[in-house]
DNA sequence: CCGGGGATTTGATCTCGATCAAGGTGAAAA
DNA sequence: TTTTCACCTTGATCGAGATCAAATCCCCGG
């Protein structure tokens, strides 16, 4: 733990976000040299696609800043967010050929971004970031798992809080600040793109919303901005048992 | 490829599945030595929980005969799983404290166990095996992501079809032959447990494989052996596009 | 061969969320 | 300022799948 806050400090990446920094956390300082030589930022405006399911991608990378979504789509246009890429998540297969999902930028996302194959080559000489990309993967799969749960079985109401603590909590971590009683943040998806998530359609999402700013749960600043007054009544609608679980 | 086939011949693990011996195909003799001596076998009865959610887990292994199921249940009692693991799947986190879901025996299973910290150090030693599990681990989300689709946007009837070309087609590369035409195998889920993987009650379970029935797109033998008449067909019901994607 | 009990099927009805259809809102362009 | 357009809300109705309630099947022990 000593080591990693070390590295943390020592490392020039200063502008890349907390997991990108973590990913490198027990390499040597050359390692670090070089990832940093290779780095390139590119920005994203809302709404563009950064990659196509099924492109050959050639980097991979690290959010930071933004949000942007993971996503399939039917050949009949029914679509399903399968992730949601915030500041300091990875980006890309190392190993893969092809994009599996759809990787969309829900608000304006800026990217830090590795040459593929520099960044496999140092993969290769440095297994402690295999180990640390195969912990994140492990993290991305209960993830993936816990949000299974969420489509197979709970209620419109139940998604609907489950997504909102989520993006509180998440928004709460980057800001590095605890989280309880009122909470405000701003929603980085549509309507449209909650149902997508949450495998409802946008007027239940619509309505759901309203029911708790109804029952005074959540107040609404314009269509984006969210209250919830008090982090443990939402909690309540989650269906989740209380301790919280695994979403960070 | 070569190099694969060879390892795979010279490992005495014989008796052990497909996969687990890929995580050590890269590995040198003497580590495929080590993780050979390490390892027991160990036979659940079907319906016994291998792995409580929360338990503190000794062991990481992989399957070698018998279906067991990955799941979570809610407080009251409504219950999601989240996988399916068939032989050669890898059971276990190497890293990890607890087990975040319940695994459980559907029909009778054997498992090839290994000593969870005998193992972390072998994987300290063997980057390869880190890469190979990352691998593994890739592999897994996708599919996981793949049913988030299922879960969200599928109906009764295309979810059902989708089990099972899902299932005949992992027990058709498990008895490694090809799959077209007419396909025969044997359901390793009752209807509750279909159910709780697709997101549906028994009953619509039910009624949806009558309905397959009544259609002539699958026969039944007994309530568990399924024969497919045409796996074209069924796969027309599924949703998916026709090229089948990245479920094996 | 017979009875018991879990697993499955089938039927009747209900309900939550989808669908169809107008409106409202607010920020940016004209 | 007015227009416009994308985004969101709200209302009315519908229907797929859930729920409730019996049968029926079949495997197993006696």
């Amino acid at each position: 733990m000593n080591v990693k806050a070390t590295l943390f400090v020592k490392t020039d990446c200063r502008d890349c976000p907390i997991r990108h920094r973590a990913v490198c956390s027990r390499s040597t300082a050359d390692e670090l040299e070089i990832l940093d030589r290779m780095k390139t930022y590119r920005t994203y405006e809302a709404g563009q696609t950064i990659i196509w399911a099924g492109d050959q991608v050639q980097f991979l990378g690290s959010v930071v800043s933004g949000v942007a979504t993971l996503s399939q789509t039917m050949e009949d246009g029914r679509r399903q967010m399968v992730g949601m890429l915030l500041p300091s998540d990875f980006v890309g297969r190392p190993g893969r050929e092809s994009a599996p999902f759809d990787v969309v930028a829900a608000t304006e996302v800026t990217l830090c971004r590795f040459q593929k194959s520099a960044f496999e080559r140092l993969m290769v000489q440095s297994p402690a970031i295999s180990r640390r990309l195969l912990e994140m993967t492990l993290d991305e799969l209960d993830s993936a798992r816990e949000w299974m749960l969420l489509l197979g079985r709970k209620t419109a109401r139940e998604k609907i809080a489950s997504l909102l603590s989520i993006i509180a909590r998440r928004d709460a971590s980057l800001h590095l600040q605890p989280i309880s009683g009122n909470v405000e943040f701003d929603l980085p998806l549509s309507r449209e793109a909650m149902a997508d998530y949450l495998g409802l359609t946008l007027e239940t999402v619509s309505r759901q919303v309203s029911a708790l700013k109804r029952e005074g749960i959540i107040e609404l600043q314009g269509k984006r901005h969210i209250n919830i007054i008090d982090f443990a009544t939402l909690l309540n609608e989650t269906g989740d048992d209380t301790d919280g679980g695994i979403w960070t």
